[in-house]
RNA sequence: GGGCCCGUGGUCUAGUCGGUUAUGACAUCGCCUUUACACGGCGGGGAUCCUGAGUUCGAAUCUCAGCGGGCCCA
């Protein structure tokens, strides 16, 4: 069957793709093999796969399609973070309303419509890609089956005491109305004004006047003279009139403003600091709407800013505010709207944080790259408040408890009751107190309580099957270790007190061609569709495996994708020469075979290596090396003549090529699927997805057998080389060719120069003359330390004749610095060049190879 | 302000437990249609290995400082 000459990437990718069952795939429950059990991350449903999933999912197949050739049953599920505010901002765009206009179970189901269909084409773009998920373990977190695990997951912690409800400060954002927990928060510098305020004999410096009415303290730094003997006294709050104490705290910059700060109730995270620590009162002067209170007084109503404004003015007449200056700050803003958020004492849900428990967790777990775990380490050192798990939104998993209108008892759902909406379902049974007047809890949980638990899902966890943890690998972005990395294994330890993964695997951002991160904005936006038009999966998958090592950051690049792109014509076209050819019947293998297959079961050791320690890139520019430059430019070269005719080794030839097909299509398997599977169809009526990766044969690989068809090689090389600057066509005979080597077999030189070779013995009748003598510092170095400097002008300044005839005796003798000093010939490297003495033939050296060319 | 990573031909990149001539790709220039491939082959040119200092016989590689870039955070 005659191959077409160029590689329809499209017509056979789809064709596979349609092929494939998904069972191939499926993780066996029941298999008795070593598993291996992959946590991937469930991505936001945003509708569009982004190339940041997608070089993640690239290295996951890749590992999954490894472990599955080396025996272990795998699996690779796939989950869908569904629940989060980005969807309900969607849906209120979308149908042009705002949450509040529709009931909650209509927004809800809205929001639901709308992720089914954002996941629907979201897979279409998982299958196309060639990903080799197990869609019989697919989990979707808005859906009954799996909030009801995350409520269980809450109610369980909650008896444990690692969830507790409780007044404290939260991140608040007044334009979303919800608290946020720290990793919402994102941090940018803004420019604000520093106002200097006349508090009676102490003067302030503030940023955010507006929270006056919510003062509660002044600090000063113990030592500072200025202020020190008022520490203790009370000072009466401009405007307001109400007294506050004067505390010293070594906390306060003294070099910052006037030395005194205003604490409130509360500005910042100091703020809150400073409150628990001087156990001060509570004064909330701003509302969840981010608007002024009643303790305002005559601002009450005002926003935040509109009381800025009106207290600054007011404060100016009246003499109190006496010196304004612009300063830069950085300011806490809510990651998905950018409003600066506000901490306000709140009632909500926590999660206690035991930084140790994670620490120690994090230290049981592998990293790779391993330094990122530092990462977390730094992450986990900053924690100062418990996580906040309350949210005031609805498309999420509702908290289950409600409270007793009459006597305010918290009752939190027993695990039979589970999944339950609370805001819609009385509780079963009444509260302690005999009253049925329940009213449900209408927060909901932060969107990572579901996925912080997805590792206990794929696991088996709340299910009939055995519990799978720890689980084999974590593969995941740096940028989500502070969040859902660090969740994941605190839930993972509170719930079942194991570690949820043996090894975590992350991967770098996906840059733009500009270097920046992708954004419309900048116009270096790539989506993988349109790639995959372009180029196909398969190259796609090739930028992805060799755009930079494991956890570095990646820049799209085309050309990336053109070169894999034009690397599988170049394995077309070799397959397409090969098929003819192979044989799976055994022969005596020549010198230039057996080089060929020690290269070839070196290359499968090798990238054995390299994919157990996720070493993608390497792996996979070891095989495109070989594919390319070993099997196509050199071996195929110099046995054609042994394919075409029908000589000694015609057999030979025939099944090394058939071995090396078979075990390149393995190596190539995991990271070009479709190519790989197509170009096997063509050896086995078998896919090669259950093939299993190919062993290296030790005793194949062999040092003797790959230095003498290093230099077959590379004498052919010479002749090639020879014949091209010399205008001989490259397959026209010369008049001969006599070889003085140490090889003993020169028919593939023969065959591939198309001209006889004569083996010769000994050195031809060459006049050798020395050119230059270069010092071996790695030996000399090592042996002479710092004389070797010393030494070696010495010897670049010796007559090279001189050097070349002591060497011959085995010694040279030199005198250095007045001192004689005698050197093995193997400390120093003589540069020869051979002299004709006038005969009609052309002299090439390869080595220690002597090639005479008759002209 | 702290932490992490990175600075190698025009561009991107490998290398780095110190040691001859620094890897490869793309781009560029020259030659070549040889029955797998011109999306190819062969060859050439092109690098202060960010800067400075130190350690060492010897530094792209180790140490320190600086400059520049990216990311995470306060």
């Amino acid at each position: 069957m005659e191959l077409p000459k160029e590689y329809n990437y499209n017509v056979i990718e789809e064709k596979w793709m349609n092929t494939w069952q998904d069972s191939m795939f499926y993780f066996d429950w029941n298999s008795q093999e070593p598993r291996f059990v992959i946590d991937t991350p469930p991505p936001y449903p945003t509708g569009n796969f982004h190339i940041g999933n997608a070089l993640n999912w690239c290295y996951i197949d890749f590992v999954a399609r490894y472990k599955r050739m080396r025996g272990y049953n795998v699996m690779f599920p796939e989950g869908w973070d569904c629940h989060g505010l980005p969807t309900e901002v969607k849906v209120e765009e979308l149908y042009g309303i705002t949450k509040s206009q529709v009931s909650r179970e209509e927004f809800r189901r809205m929001c639901v419509e709308l992720t089914t269909k954002n996941i629907e084409r979201m897979r279409k773009t998982l299958r196309r890609l060639g990903f080799s998920i197990d869609w019989s373990n697919e989990y979707i977190t808005m859906e009954p089956s799996y909030y009801g695990k995350t409520q269980t997951s809450f109610v369980r912690m909650y008896n444990s005491g690692r969830v507790y409800q409780q007044n404290h400060p939260v991140n608040w954002c007044p334009r979303c109305e919800t608290a946020i927990a720290f990793a919402e928060v994102e941090y940018d510098t803004r420019s604000t004004t520093l106002n200097y305020l006349n508090f009676d004999h102490i003067k302030i410096a503030t940023t955010r006047p507006e929270l006056l009415a919510a003062c509660v303290a002044v600090a000063i730094h113990p030592d500072d003279e200025r202020y020190h003997e008022y520490a203790g006294t009370e000072i009466r709050v401009p405007i307001f009139g109400h007294r506050v104490r004067v505390i010293a705290d070594k906390n306060v910059d003294p070099s910052f403003g006037t030395g005194a700060v205003m604490i409130c109730t509360f500005g910042d995270k100091q703020d809150v600091r400073w409150w628990v620590e001087h156990n001060l009162p509570l004064r909330k002067a701003i509302d969840k709407t981010g608007r002024m209170t009643e303790l305002a007084g005559r601002y009450a109503g005002m926003t935040t800013e509109e009381c800025k404004r009106a207290i600054i003015e007011d404060m100016k007449k009246e003499g109190i505010l006496y010196r304004q200056e612009e300063i830069t700050q950085n300011v806490g803003m809510c990651w998905r709207c950018k409003t600066p958020i506000e901490i306000l004492s709140e009632r909500q849900w926590f999660v206690k944080i035991i930084s140790e428990e994670i620490m120690d967790t994090a230290n049981d777990i592998t990293w790779v790259p391993d330094y990122m775990k530092v990462r977390l380490e730094n992450w986990t050192g900053t924690m100062e408040w418990d996580w906040c798990i309350s949210r005031q939104r609805i498309f999420a998993t509702p908290i289950p408890a409600w409270y007793c209108t009459r006597c305010g008892t918290v009752k939190v759902a027993k695990e039979e009751w589970l999944p339950i909406d609370p805001a819609q379902k009385a509780p079963p049974e009444p509260c302690e107190c005999g009253s049925t007047e329940l009213k449900g809890e209408d927060d909901v949980l932060d969107t990572w309580m579901d996925s912080s638990i997805s590792v206990l899902h794929v696991a088996g966890w709340l299910s009939d099957r055995p519990l799978l943890l720890p689980t084999q690998l974590r593969p995941q972005g740096y940028d989500i270790i502070r969040t859902w990395a660090f969740y994941t294994i605190l839930r993972s330890k509170a719930l079942l007190d194991i570690k949820p993964w043996n090894t975590i695997l992350l991967n770098g951002m996906v840059l733009g061609e500009d270097g920046h991160k992708m954004s419309k904005s900048r116009n270096n936006f790539v989506v993988p569709e349109e790639v995959i038009r372009k180029y196909g999966a398969d190259a796609f998958r090739q930028w992805a495996a060799i755009g930079g090592s494991t956890g570095s950051d990646i820049i799209f690049s085309w050309k990336d994708v053109v070169a894999g792109s034009r690397f599988l014509q170049k394995l077309w076209s070799i397959v397409r020469f090969s098929l003819p050819h192979i044989s799976d019947q055994q022969a005596e293998f020549t010198p230039i075979d057996r080089w060929l297959l020690s290269r070839l079961n070196r290359l499968v050791k090798e990238t054995t290596e390299k994919m157990d320690a996720y070493q993608f890139d390497e792996t996979f520019k070891a095989i495109r090396g070989f594919a390319w430059d070993t099997l196509a430019d050199n071996y195929i070269e110099l046995v054609k003549w042994r394919l075409y005719g029908e000589g000694e080794g015609k057999q030979a030839a025939q099944h090394t090529l058939f071995i090396t097909l078979d075990t390149l299509s393995r190596l190539l398997a995991p990271f070009i699927p479709y190519f790989s599977e197509e170009v096997y169809s063509h050896i086995k009526q078998d896919s090669i997805h259950l093939q299993t990766w190919p062993e290296a044969d030790e005793s194949l690989i062999d040092e003797d057998a790959e230095a003498t068809g290093e230099l077959i090689k590379d004498i052919t090389g010479a002749i090639r080389r020879y014949k091209s600057e010399h205008g001989i066509a490259l397959n026209a005979p010369l008049r001969g060719i006599e070889l003085y080597s140490s090889i003993t077999n020169a028919s593939d030189i023969a065959g591939a120069a198309n001209t006889r070779v004569l083996l010769r013995t000994g050195a031809p009748d060459f006049e050798i003359v020395p050119t230059e003598v270069k010092p071996n510092m790695k030996v000399l170095g090592k042996k002479y330390r710092d004389k070797a400097k010393s030494i070696a002008s010495a010897l670049m300044s010796e007559d090279p004749i001189r050097v070349m005839e002591q060497a011959g005796s085995g010694s040279i003798t030199l005198s250095v610095e007045g001192e004689s000093i005698t050197l093995d010939p193997s400390y120093l490297i003589i540069e020869k060049e051979r002299l004709l003495k006038g005969k009609a033939v052309d002299v090439l050296e390869v080595g220690n190879a002597i090639i005479v060319i008759m002209r």
